[in-house]
DNA sequence: ATTCTCCATCGAGATTTCTTGATGAATTAG
DNA sequence: CTAATTCATCAAGAAATCTCGATGGAGAAT
């Protein structure tokens, strides 16, 4: 069972955001916003080299954020909506629900 | 100005999710949920070295995710739910919208 | 003033992540 | 078949991140 806090899933959420946390995978999620794209497209776009862009491409995959599809020799990423909002819901979560005055006593 | 992507500053984005990347963090902002803490506090919930913790501390303050305030000798920290939302934001915008079927025109 | 507590910060090393260039696998074209 | 295209993967180095132990600064207690 994964570690959590608060029905919080501490490992799956790390990787979800560590996945978004580079600015070139934001870049290919924002190009894959309006739908699937090859790699050879992405990489005319984004101006990187081949393997360089391929390395995010798989970080973001390993995340379930993309998931690409073959057919004959490109391959097409996509995003997936479900782990972006697993993203969000996860961010819901974490927006701070009461308030608690501290008090000394709270304290070490 | 900031490189942006389809109204998304993707530096600030990254910064977001880079300091939600880290189980510990994430650790730290849902010990926050239910309002502010010293850090001897969290050092004893986290079980953590105090230098350690004064690091992940920093990285979530230096993303404005949360902000420190001084009482006595104690600092209590407490969750910016401004940034948290940022963050939401920002998923928002990176939710899939169309659709739009491959073509081989599309590609190289 | 001296001492103690709470916490930030520093330096050095360990670990992880990222980049680069090269190689290889799968598919198609000729 | 061979050759070309598209993309993944590998190895090695660079860079960023993280941990650990020690030091220092601010405030409180004595």
């Amino acid at each position: 069972m994964p570690a959590t806090v608060a029905r919080l899933d501490t490992a799956r959420a790390a990787a979800l955001f560590h996945a978004l946390s580079d600015e070139i995978r934001l870049e290919v999620v924002a190009l894959l916003l309006h739908g699937e794209r090859c790699v050879c497209d992405l990489m005319d776009d984004l101006d990187m080299a081949q393997s360089r862009l391929s390395w995010h491409l798989k970080t973001l995959s390993d995340a379930g954020i993309i998931s690409g599809r073959r057919e004959g020799r490109w391959i097409y990423y996509s995003l997936n909506a479900v782990a972006v909002a697993e993203a969000r819901g996860i961010l819901g979560a974490l927006e701070p629900t009461a308030r608690r005055l501290p008090t000394r006593s709270d304290c070490c």
